[in-house]
DNA sequence: CTGTTAGCGCCTTCAC
DNA sequence: GTGAAGGCGCTAACAG
């Protein structure tokens, strides 16, 4: 800029008003500065200056978890971001996707981005890097849970949902079982029964289970004899293996519910005529024929967004329905 | 950072040192600092001004064209942002999507971006928005087209590519026709007869049609006859109508080459025995045994951000292959 | 091992 | 309508 200001012979705040106040500057100076900028290259102020100088970066920081990419395969994840960036969009606001991925090196990836507040895509509450997001004493929104001081939660109410849609998928049923997404963030494959919530580190996975309980409990089952078969991820294949083994252990079950639809879909690719619900109502459900829960996540991440920005937090908890199948004899 | 220093009787440089090169400080030093460091709040350096001091963000800019959340909704752009992501990740970089859509203010907020280069989502030669990327004089690297000069392009050829697929859709039949994507950023709904691939603005809509026109030429085809219906996007129900257009035109149509899959499954929807092929390989095609353009989005994507970052940019030309199926007789 | 100096590029404030 | 001073928070280079 100072290049700039020589070359058009006037002072650099006459530069500076050119980009920012051209109204504020004769249109002389403002074509002589033009004109120097255009031969020298200058296409505008400097961002990071810029930022520096106002102590914003007009950027909205986003962490989607341990594996980045899964953000991109997931179609949940997709839909949450393409909420977010809508918000983004209307408001002039950069999206920023902290490349988190490497474990190690994640917390301070989150320190060190330039970005003006955080959306963190649901975690445990001890994730290093969610304490990260906190440290920098940005708003920070957390989407799914945990919930925690000084953030926001934007999120559906799990346990309630689970425990409309167990009442459906167990009805009538002796043996029911329950497909899981992931515990904690070491992300195991196994077997439990009666698998205890208060043991879950996932809020998001120990708020359905615990809505689980709390059908088997309505319907007269005995909580502490429910298989719950834990997958590593939300991924069908590894959905199949887990019930291929919750199979072996109970050959009898005859209720299956999945904390998603693609572990639905597993589930039946095991044994199609399974009794089963899922969860989110992505499009494998209206395939096939899946009774499951139904929630906008575009919606909620524009809520994320909106909320991180700025505006009133919307409350989520009621925003989801529980959509009959055929898979559950609907 | 000052505060920091004053609360723990140490120099500023004591304190950037703690957080940059923490082996080059005493123990009790960083002690001193850490703690002053945790009452204070203080969690590290301001990422606006480490930028503004090193000269780079860390950050690598993606622009996805007028409709932002397009990006979110369309597979291929989803699988092309998760090979970019891939990449960043990988390098520690942040990815940020710039907030265009509202088409005045777009090019001022490319310039405005913090990052260290660009890669820009397939658009036209006349785009602002690439000029506007281009004017920042950082690296740009362009997915799909247009080619210009001091950026660097990765696409597959899309001329051969349609060459090869039209010949199979084409093979034995009358009267063809082309389903084709947006031919300008108006992106008008419209027919015409032989359109001249000259006419049009989108370079991958531009050798697309020059490649049917060149498997036309091989059939001994009239080119100057071929309807080609264009879409408003890459939208079936708008397809749907496109080919109910086409329909009326020429009533005896016996092939259609579709731009995308989703435009081959509009074609479908409306007339389920047409023999028809599409473009992508998505899931789309699969379902329908649609006979397609196999292309790998993600790698694409990674080649972008790998070249946008300084390494290599790999050739794509060739990184494609017509999958046959059902839908052109196979 | 620690501190001093200087400046990255910009814009708010205040003069003229 | 324009310009001079100062400082946003940080770190490279160079002492000590």
């Amino acid at each position: 800029m100072t290049e700039v200001a020589r070359a058009a012979g006037v002072s650099p705040m006459t530069v500076s008003y050119t980009y920012n106040r051209p109204e504020r500057v004769s249109p002389e100076s403002r074509a002589k500065v033009l004109d120097a900028a255009a031969a020298l290259g200058y296409a505008g102020p400097d961002p990071s200056a810029r930022s520096l100088r106002y102590g914003a970066t007009r950027t909205l920081g986003v962490v989607m978890g341990e594996h980045l990419t899964y953000a991109f395969d997931d179609a949940q994840a997709v839909a949450f971001l393409a909420g977010v960036a809508e918000v983004c969009a209307e408001r002039g606001y950069g999206l920023l996707i902290v490349p988190t991925g490497t474990g190690e090196e994640d917390p301070s990836r989150v320190v060190a981005a330039a970005v003006d507040a955080y959306v963190v895509w649901t975690t445990t509450a001890d994730d290093p890097v969610l304490e990260a997001a906190c440290s920098t004493r940005r708003p920070v929104v957390v989407h799914g849970g945990p919930e925690r001081e000084g953030t926001t939660l934007v999120s559906i109410d799990n346990r309630a949902a689970a425990r409309a849609v167990a009442a459906e998928v167990w009805s009538g049923t002796r043996r029911p079982v329950v497909l899981s997404l992931p515990v904690d963030r070491s992300r195991e494959t196994f077997l439990a029964h009666g698998l205890d919530p208060a043991s879950v580190a996932y809020p998001v996975t120990r708020e359905r289970l615990a809505g689980y309980r709390d059908a088997a409990t309505d319907l007269g089952l005995d909580w502490s004899a429910v298989p719950v078969g834990v997958c590593r991820g939300n991924d069908e294949s590894d959905a199949e293996a887990v019930t291929t083994k919750l199979l072996a252990d109970t050959p009898d079950l005859d209720g299956v519910a999945a904390m998603s639809d693609r572990l639905a879909v597993g589930a039946l690719r095991v044994s199609p005529a399974l009794r089963v619900s899922g969860w989110d109502d992505c499009h494998l459900a209206g395939q096939h024929g899946l009774t499951t829960v139904a929630q906008d996540m575009r919606a909620q991440g524009a809520a994320c967004a909106s909320a991180a920005l700025g505006g009133a937090a919307t409350d989520h908890g009621d925003a989801w329905r529980v959509v009959s199948r055929a898979s559950t004899g609907g």
